[in-house]
DNA sequence: TCTACATCCTGTAGCGGCTACAGGATCAAG
DNA sequence: CTTGATCCTGTAGCCGCTACAGGATGTAGA
């Protein structure tokens, strides 16, 4: 099998050099193969590995819920209800800051937009100095 | 002037005992006057000030941004223009923000719709593996 | 007065998910 | 044989808190 160096690994994988080192201290990959120097080798296994946890990030799952998809994808079981229901759970997260940035984004708006440049007194700063309108609660 | 202990400023301010300290830490508000024996005594201007910073928090402004605010807020001249300039810079960064996690947020559901509980093979678990379909990207 | 218990203090470490060094070893090409 | 790229380990920093440990002080009741 052919083996990278981590440069061209993570050029493969589309994961940086250093976040590659830190998902193996962490045991989201396992300890690369070494060369007699100490140097980490990939072969396309590791690679697809990498690639999985990238894509997995990219869809915003934690560290903890990627250990378990790994695992779960891993065991010889049917494990679709429960990496549905782990999705679900993450989806219901994802939409519940996607409420609290919309808020926070409509608050916004209209704070930036009382404020006309040019006058002496400042509405924004007002308005954050005083408990007045809308506020927003932002969780995202 | 009527002067508290952290504990009643904290309830006063709506700002949690240790985020006050590390606020005071941070140079976000001044060293608080103390009793002989050490304890903080927070006045009306103090809380009032602390306050302003919670408000500016739930508005997602970061903690350089309020340092900012409050140095506008403590000069003589008209910082109506700057304020806006501000508030609308933070505003962009929430609307990509929001825009990001929108994207995310389809991918997601696709991503769980297209899984039925009970099968055998996983199609969530498949489209992480593989290289497939809509990319979120991420950034929220 | 003694005893509980609440409140406060400083200082430090942890959260998540990286990222950015320092300081050194090793490798490939010319 | 030199240059420069690449790699190593280990540690610290980012953000905005939060959570201790271990101790001092304050207050209220018996």
């Amino acid at each position: 099998m052919t083996m990278h160096p981590i440069g061209a690994a993570s050029a493969m994988c589309g994961v940086n050099i250093e976040t590659i080192r830190y998902y193996e201290r962490e045991g989201i990959v396992p300890r690369a193969e070494r060369t007699p120097s100490g140097r980490r080798l990939y072969g396309d296994a590791d690679i697809a590995r990498l690639r999985f946890v990238r894509r997995c990030r990219e869809f915003g799952f934690s560290i903890p819920d990627i250990r378990t998809l790994l695992d779960l994808s891993a065991g010889s079981d049917a494990p679709c209800a429960e990496v549905k229901a782990l999705g679900e759970r993450h989806l219901d997260g994802v939409r519940h800051r996607l409420d609290a940035l919309r808020k926070l984004e409509r608050a916004l708006a209209e704070l930036v937009r009382r404020c006309d440049a040019g006058r002496t007194d400042c509405p924004m700063l007002e308005r954050l100095l005083k408990d007045a309108g809308t506020q927003p609660s932002y969780a995202g």
